[in-house]
DNA sequence: CTGTTAGCGCTTTCAG
DNA sequence: CTGAAAGCGCTAACAG
């Protein structure tokens, strides 16, 4: 049955014969009220279809009992997976969530963070672009808020996968492999997550010194892969490191199309373990990013955090190291 | 500066030394005012960092700026693009997005929707897996909304692909590649685009007398596909039509391990035309949904229910026959 | 145990 | 042009 407009309480007060507050508290369980009083509320309330305007409670109540997540771009798998990981765990515990996509654009950023927290409980930054500097002058008036995939911070918790451990197993097993001169494709340049990458090169140089790493601009995703092929064949590498899978993906299509074999002439490597990255040919080799578990710890936090709790942890998830086809043994 | 307790329209009034109501005229641009008085009251704002609270605005004005969108699963990579396309749209109008994912679970679809509405200005219910009638009882009382990927409805404007052309240029494909024997995988049961898919390949059968089209039980992913290859190899066909991309993947994948070569020893057709169709190897051929856009038109058809428009009208986009090296011709 | 009253923060008549 | 007052629909003291 459609009710065009929805009953009020005032309406199932006057159906009942009660006063507002004693169907406000049958409607929240409130068991201070008659049992036979009770029952009559819910009777009239049912075949009122009625049910607490939620707009109206939100106000009272100071909660909304949604919190609003804001994404760098809908169209990254990796953050798909994140915000799906949350939007479950979120709706498990009855809350709504509202998407921000700021389009890669780095100064929508806090506006869009500041506009939707007005309107939820809470909110969750993932993987946000801005500077270090700008993320801790937004934080504290952004609480409750946790942040993905950058470094610890001070007001807010911080879920994130570890880039650095990640990175250096992927360089151990291409330098296992015999390989000494690696491209990286470097991605975008004020990732936090670049940076972390980053660090492992430099780690594994130190500890190698006969290892030799060629850092190549690109972009984030397949098109910046593909863009890159001839810059990485130029550079005499047998085998690259791509920011991601989806750069990782491109550069292999566009090898391929070049009749260059993968791996027996190049080994590529991946980063993130999209839910593709096992069905290219040959299948990438990649470090395997929680996304999923990490959107589902953000809910965590943000719960915690919703719940009073003093001090909630931040997490870190290392990737796990997947072999794949699309690296092996350095060309001989 | 972070504003620990936010300001309220009556401190900004105090402040400013005037009423709420002319801090209420001068935020919402009414002209009314006087000059020298309305500037005042923007620096005192403004020094307060004030701006209205939207929950005490929506409750007030009966609007929220907000739309909630039900999608049958956020992890299928068509409702991603579909679902990118709405947001961006929306915010682009100042309207933000209210994400509800069912996770397939059919049952659950009516209930976010109804809950979701009642937070939000109006609900687009995105592919939903319910039966013809339980959508259509269930149409009146969301009003405004609008309905993605489903039949035109009595309630409510629609915005779909045209499966059964989009199956249609796909079997004329094979078929004028000398394929006689077709298998299909047939995806979901319920699903209105199946049916759609189905009425093609009836159609196809009825004009060729020639062309056997054996229709194969199949899931709506790739584990679906890969889980298909027994059979498919079994129905001794030369090519076959995957219900999406996915499936075309999974299979691919799948007989690929076997050794059988595409599109030399078997043919394979995708749906849907996701992002990662391109880079499966060989690429996929497939007809392209216009996920993007129908989630934009989707956004279009509400905005305009919205603005009170009295008959909208709904779109049906024809899907484009992307051929690419996955089929070939029929093998001698 | 139940009803009356006072707001939550804002917009909007209605007077002046 | 500006202020006072009512009210959106609900919850939560506060009395009885």
């Amino acid at each position: 049955m459609a009710h065009t407009a929805r009953a009020t309480i005032t309406q199932v007060a006057r159906a009942a014969g009660v006063s507002l507050s004693t169907v406000s508290r049958v409607m929240n369980g409130n068991p201070t009220v008659d049992a036979a009083l009770a029952e009559r509320v819910r009777t009239v309330a049912a075949e009122l279809g009625y049910s607490a305007n939620p707009l109206a409670r939100s106000l009272v109540l100071g909660r909304t009992q949604t919190v609003a997540v804001v994404i760098p771009d809908l169209g990254n798998p990796t953050f798909q997976s994140i915000l799906r990981g949350l939007s479950r765990a979120a709706a498990d515990e009855g809350f709504h969530v509202l998407i921000a996509d700021s389009a890669e654009q780095v100064a929508e950023e806090a506006t869009l963070a500041t506009a939707t927290r007005r309107r939820t409980d809470g909110v969750i930054l993932c993987a946000p672009r801005m500077s270090a500097d700008d993320l801790a002058a937004l934080l504290p008036g952004l609480s409750p808020v946790v942040v993905i995939n950058r470094p610890p911070q001070a007001d807010a918790p911080t879920v994130a996968a570890d880039y650095r451990t990640g990175m250096a197993q992927l360089v151990a097993h291409l330098y296992g492999h015999g390989h000494r001169r690696v491209a990286f494709l470097s991605g975008v340049a004020g990732s936090a997550s670049g940076a972390a990458r980053r660090r492992a090169l430099d780690e594994a140089r130190a500890a190698h010194g006969d290892l030799e790493i060629v850092e190549i601009a690109s972009g984030v995703d397949f098109d910046s892969g593909a863009d890159a092929v001839d810059e990485v064949l130029a550079a005499d590498v047998t085998a690259v490191l791509a920011f991601n899978d989806l750069v990782a993906m491109g550069l292999l299509s566009a090898v391929a199309d070049r009749g260059i074999r993968v791996p027996e002439q190049l080994s590529i490597a991946g980063f993130d373990d999209i839910p593709f990255a096992r069905y290219t040919s040959p299948p990438l080799t990649t470090a395997a990013v929680p996304a999923v578990e990490l959107g589902r710890e953000a809910w965590e936090a943000m719960s915690a955090l919703l719940a009073g709790t003093d001090a909630v942890p931040s997490v870190v998830r290392g990737p796990a190291l997947i072999v794949r086809g699309s690296t092996g043994p350095r060309p001989v």
